[in-house]
DNA sequence: GAAGCCGCGTACCGTACGGTACGGTACTGG
DNA sequence: CCAGTACCGTACCGTACGGTACGCGGCTTC
């Protein structure tokens, strides 16, 4: 192990820059061709051999969770940029939430690599899903709800609880764009659409949980 | 053709009582056995040879797409009962769609037929996409429009466009329970946890929407 | 510049599974 | 009683694809 190599918290040696590429070919692939990956495609677009990749990542499966974990590595959406908060920073941060989420989701990758997450949860062992949760629902979770907290605690916001109050921003903001993405509808999203639903998704949220500055 | 067998308007023969009883060993595969469907193991499940099943169903994709068909005929989440709308009933009525629509996105066969569904869609000429989109989320939008619609009329709501409140309105129902069931989160929902959802959800709906009567 | 390693390319193996063929049995109509 | 039909059970075929083996070229190390 050289003294580059970092590892992350979860234990999982971070990919060098040539198993990088690797990771980068296969999400390619995943995005041009469906899901219908072979491990012939992968060594053939990454110009390497399939004995490489099973020594890399012990099989399928392996390469598929390292993708996953991939990509979630540098999906960061919608960072808390911190400092004071009142209402207009309020709502500027929750709106940075949305359109980066909206950004996630509707992005082809995303999109492909749900699927592929959500067909691995329908077999046994599927730590796919999990991980896709893992960094999708569960990690813009984890950053909104501090910030509602704060909200509240600022007395911009009254909710009893905080895991409600988020799923219902979740909601608000997500809809039905993701199932529908899923299954292939064909539903296009430009910048300034995702914009304007984040927009209506903030305002009705603050609309339910807001208060008056007291 | 019998003079009892019906014809969808879609143009698709109604399933025989032997074919529904193969149809329903699929569904009870699926739910059991996750979705590596074999037709080895559908034949031996509906005791029907494979050449039956290819004769009635020309191939997989048939088989499954006559599967799915076979669950959305029987599912008619939140079939409206008319009549006089005030602003009770009218909540009365919301909360019967979103609690049967809770009901169905929770259930194992509507996550298992999803999950297929979107497997299906990440590849080529996935039209079992379509069809489940059609018969899940733009079905339930073409019930509650026009009770939106009727609302609006009474004067017990107020929106521009009938499409983006029920979006919300979907969105505030389903929230992120769906996305989370498909990527195999654990997530129990009983009947009074349903109820308890979707009554906080036609709340909010109508919080955002409803308009005091004139 | 020899030794050794890494990794590319390719050929190969085993198997699971979609799809087909065929014999045997029960039922129906004439 | 004899076609004809429907359909079950099973054996079979072809292929796609996951996984392995091996030879060869290029890079590092001493």
């Amino acid at each position: 192990m050289t003294a580059t190599a970092t590892r992350e918290e979860t234990g999982h040696e971070a990919p060098s820059a040539r198993q990088q590429a690797v990771l980068d070919a296969v999400l390619a692939l995943l995005v041009e061709e469906g899901d219908q990956l072979t491990m012939d495609a992968v060594a053939r677009r990454a110009s390497c051999s399939k004995e490489t990749l099973y020594k890399w990542f012990g099989d399928r499966d392996g390469l598929l969770t390292a993708t996953v974990r991939w990509q979630a590595s540098r999906v960061h959406a919608g960072r808390d940029a911190g400092g004071p908060l009142d209402a207009e920073s309020l709502r500027e941060r929750l709106l940075d939430f949305a359109v980066s989420w909206l950004d996630v989701i509707a992005g082809r990758t995303s999109v492909v690599l749900n699927r592929i997450a959500i067909a691995h949860a329908g077999s046994r062992k599927g730590n796919l899903g999990a991980i896709v949760l893992a960094n999708g629902r569960l990690a813009i979770g984890a950053r909104v709800k501090p910030v509602l907290e704060a909200g509240r605690a600022a007395g911009l916001l009254a909710f009893d609880d905080g895991e409600t109050a988020f799923r219902t921003f979740f909601g608000l903001v997500g809809r039905d764009i993701q199932i529908r993405l899923l299954l292939g509808d064909a539903l296009e999203l430009d910048a300034t659409e995702i914009r304007r639903d984040a927009a209506r998704a903030v305002d009705q949220f603050l609309a339910l949980y807001g208060q008056a500055h007291p």
